[in-house]
DNA sequence: ATAGATGCAAACTCTTTGCAGGTCG
DNA sequence: CGACCTGCAAAGAGTTTGCATCTAT
């Protein structure tokens, strides 16, 4: 992954795409956060400034940028998330609140190796999820971690 | 993550859970193949043998099955995915033909730790993702990675 | 001027839910 | 028998697309 400041503009227009002014609020509102937003949340924060803006507008943004490199893209329960951040790095995921933290990364070549060479397999890319709680909710003692299901398939239940 | 052996069906019927034919059906389905398959694939499956299943009843009996540790269930794009091997092992996707092979795993406490210790975060779960071409896909030269996104952002594009 | 972008609304895909009837234990 | 499950159909949630209009270059 190439970081952010390799990405300029110039390498968009080249590519005969347009720098507009929705595109690159879009841009500068995943950039601007580190919570890996979804494209409701980046549609919200556009249309603070940019009204008119429609979320169509927003998904074709954010699935073309990330697809040109300018952010990362990962699936998660309940839609995509991006992220401006493309450097290497890793996730972590609390049970407890549901954020998603960024970890420094691990990018020994002996990770890749790991996989490559006992398969023959060529590793372009490799990420670590993390699972856990985070300081904030390991305080608060109570706080499980969400139970992430109702223990209810196909009909209600009072909890 | 409690490996399959361990989660006998006992399991279940403690809960005020059931092993019904669609269920367990279900559930072989998932174990028997390594394809990390979606609800559509299962249900296709299911039906083979249970014409009469519902989609709605594979989705609710996969969901239900992952939350009680019968089976693992991964966010993709494009919907959930399905592994009946809950032992801890990593997973490698190959770009150029989409395919989810499975990988030993590291389940290396150094690993956690790298992440608890300077944070303070509580690692429960890790899973390291590697993206890159398979062997197979390896050799066929010109295979292409997957450009996962058309080049048209709005519009139809001959290609 | 013109290829590329946008807004709007409709279409799609995947998943969940309400409900009446069926079934496991 | 009673709690749990299921099928069916309808509803949701998130994302994509057709098309006429607009705009960056």
């Amino acid at each position: 992954m190439i970081p952010n400041k390799d990405r300029g503009f110039d390498t968009l227009r080249a590519r005969g795409l347009r720098l507009t002014r929705p595109r690159r609020l879009i841009l500068d509102v995943v950039r601007a956060t580190d919570a890996h937003p979804t494209a409701a949340f980046v549609y919200q924060r556009v249309r603070r400034r940019l009204p008119r803006v429609s979320l169509a507008t927003v998904h074709r943004n954010l699935r073309m940028l990330a697809a040109e490199g300018f952010l990362a893209e990962r699936a998660d329960a309940g839609g995509m998330r991006f992220d401006g951040n493309t450097a290497p790095h890793d996730h972590f995921t609390c049970l407890a609140c549901g954020r998603i933290y960024d970890v420094p990364g691990r990018t020994e070549r002996s990770v890749r190796r790991r996989v490559a060479a006992p398969i023959g397999f060529e590793v372009l890319e490799h990420r670590t999820e993390y699972y856990g709680r985070c300081v904030a909710c390991r305080r608060q003692r109570g706080r499980p971690p969400v139970t992430q299901y109702r223990r209810s398939y196909g009909r209600p239940q009072g909890h």
